[in-house]
DNA sequence: GCGTAGATTGAGACCGGTCTCAATGCGTTT
DNA sequence: AAACGCATTGAGACCGGTCTCAATCTACGC
């Protein structure tokens, strides 16, 4: 009698309810596992058999011969950040009920993190991958998940020639508006402030590490550069990690800044506490907006103007066009992109005579 | 030469590397599962043999002689809630620490969903489960897990008769100062308001599902009760989620409450949303708290005197606590209890003249 | 030069399921 | 009554590792 190395206690296996039943360990794994046919008496036997004896199928034992686990594994940033919690939760509803679960591994944006989390997903065979990766430049970190030919889905930025089914939003047309309301109020001097990191200060055409970002710096300049402003790229602030959102902001105060933007939620939260510490008023004397209708921003005084994206959705679809793959789906490589949306509050008002 | 089911593709196997390199399977697993000895020359043979072959472990394979997964199951009420965010970060630190993976399942709250996650665990064969049980008193769905002798480990909330480890706050003396504050601002009509379900009103000695939400509540009985105010329980409003926080705040507004106790963050927010539409002022009119120092608390006007938590260390701890079993502590239960503290902002003033 | 301890290696069972294929049983057709 | 089709059942290989145990090899002591 096997037992089990965990506790020192015997699971109850197939073959003790075919003894037990008085039936093959064939025809006892067909009733059981719902596959095959057998006669109503059989089933009836098995069944009251596996109930007395309490049977519980070893799903692991299934997936060595089936070669399906029935688990997708999704790698986020840091499912602490409310923006990944979101996705995760849209994600693990679809594949709930799609009869998945989910492994979740944080990849702190990190490369070699992520790279790590995937060759634990592929060993633990998952069926599928979902992540949002960590560089969009870099994509090497993804190259085992691609080559073993894991279905892979990227969701919220893309990654150069990894040829899988994306889902992110619309950041160029949603950073372009959400700067315009700024242009529109009267704004010059805009800054867009981004935690990604960068080599240098940004140039025009230079490449950044996530698609996203990448996209709303290039909606950010090119409404400046339409509404004729010089230089556009001199109001991007990268590096927002490693030198703090704060020294940044006062920095730009510094400099007669009279808006910003934030890459995302959690920068415009840290700018919104540094604006307060320095006693600067928002709106009157700069105005504020950011990516994500996080809670926050509508609690804040004053609410903030923000570009809403459908975050839940983008775990969802992802895991969607997922499930899809794993299915089998040879259909050709799929890019949905999200639109964002505007939610207009009371952070934007004309720059300070 | 087996072939993959999944994607058609071929698996390099042990049995693979041990032809390649010239040794049996055994030798070849040895020097690839890293136990047992081999001499030098064989391990280099195996390793360049494995290099060129491109093999890559399977996970599975390995639980099902070892019965250890490296994965643990976490079950939380809903992901996307900050709370167990925060909490399941805790966990998955700890864990990979450690080397173990998170599964992680939501149950919303619900006693059948929890029932089924835990089914799914076991399946999976986790090396154990944390858990922030549904329900307090009606621990069955808890029942599979102990019953086959599964490490788990409960946090947040602790369930009735289930013998196990736990990490909760001490929510009875952080409840009792929380409400001192408004108690000692001149308070005597202040409401407590939770989402929990409950059969009727709440009165003195009924057990509520949620071991957390009744400490809460008992705590804050007991500061009125200590205060002279005759009859506390009627200040307490339960079935929040069913009725709507905003329609009883309204009606809290209508029964000339001059404050409020939110039991958690996510019902705090919506009174104070609710008190904002009705125009009713924090703290002028009302004075407001709650439990949970979440993001929003500090951001809001007026910022929120609230009872912090330590939050991500609920699930690390409780996570630390499952690995000491897994690994086969048999010492005695432990029972974790965290306190809270108190953050004062500006959400109380005394009651209106 | 021989015995023996210790290191190295291999054969094959095992974990708990699924799956293929052949054997058996039974009702129907001719 | 022989032949046939279909449903039911069982034997045993297989998935990819680990692990036990015995066989072989090596070096050392006397």
């Amino acid at each position: 009698m096997p037992v089990d190395p965990l506790n020192g206690r015997r699971e109850v296996t197939v073959s003790d309810v075919a003894a037990a039943a008085k039936v093959s360990k064939a025809t006892a794994a067909r009733v059981l596992g719902g596959y095959g046919a057998a006669s109503e008496a059989v089933r009836d036997r098995v069944h009251t058999a596996a109930d007395e004896l309490g049977y519980h199928p070893n799903a692991l034992a299934k997936t060595m011969t089936t070669g399906r686990s029935n688990s997708i594994g999704i790698i986020v940033g840091d499912i602490e950040n409310p923006f990944f919690a979101q996705a995760t939760r849209g994600a693990a509803d679809v594949a709930k009920a799609a009869g998945y679960d989910l492994i979740l591994l944080n990849s702190d944006e990190q490369a070699d993190a992520e790279q790590n989390a995937i060759s634990v997903l592929l060993a633990k065979r998952v069926d599928g991958i979902l992540v949002a990766p960590a560089s969009t430049t870099d994509p090497s970190s993804l190259r085992e998940a691609v080559e073993r030919g894991r279905p892979l889905v990227l969701f919220d930025r893309v990654a150069d020639g990894v040829d899988v089914d994306t889902v992110v939003a619309d950041n160029l047309a949603g950073s372009r508006q959400l700067t315009q309301v700024l242009l529109d109020a009267g704004h010059r001097r805009i800054a867009f402030v981004s935690t990604i990191a960068h080599v240098s200060g940004y140039r025009i055409g230079d490449r950044l590490g996530s698609s996203s970002v990448d996209d709303r710096v290039r909606g950010f300049v090119g409404a400046l550069d339409d509404a004729g402003i010089h230089d556009p790229a001199r109001f991007v602030h990268l590096n927002a990690r490693r030198d703090g959102v704060h020294a940044i902001v006062r920095r730009l105060i510094d400099d007669d800044i009279t808006a910003i933007v934030a890459s995302d939620s959690l920068i415009g939260q840290a700018a919104f506490r540094e604006l307060r510490t320095l006693g600067v008023r928002i709106p009157t004397d700069v105005s504020l907006v950011a990516f994500d209708d996080a809670d926050w921003t509508s609690l804040a005084a004053p609410a903030l103007t923000v570009m809403s994206q459908p975050i839940h959705e983008f775990g969802a679809e992802a895991a969607r066009l997922l499930i899809r793959r794993i299915a089998g789906d040879r259909a050709p490589i799929e890019h949905v992109v999200l639109a964002q949306r505007l939610v207009e509050r009371e952070s934007v008002a004309p720059p300070p005579a």
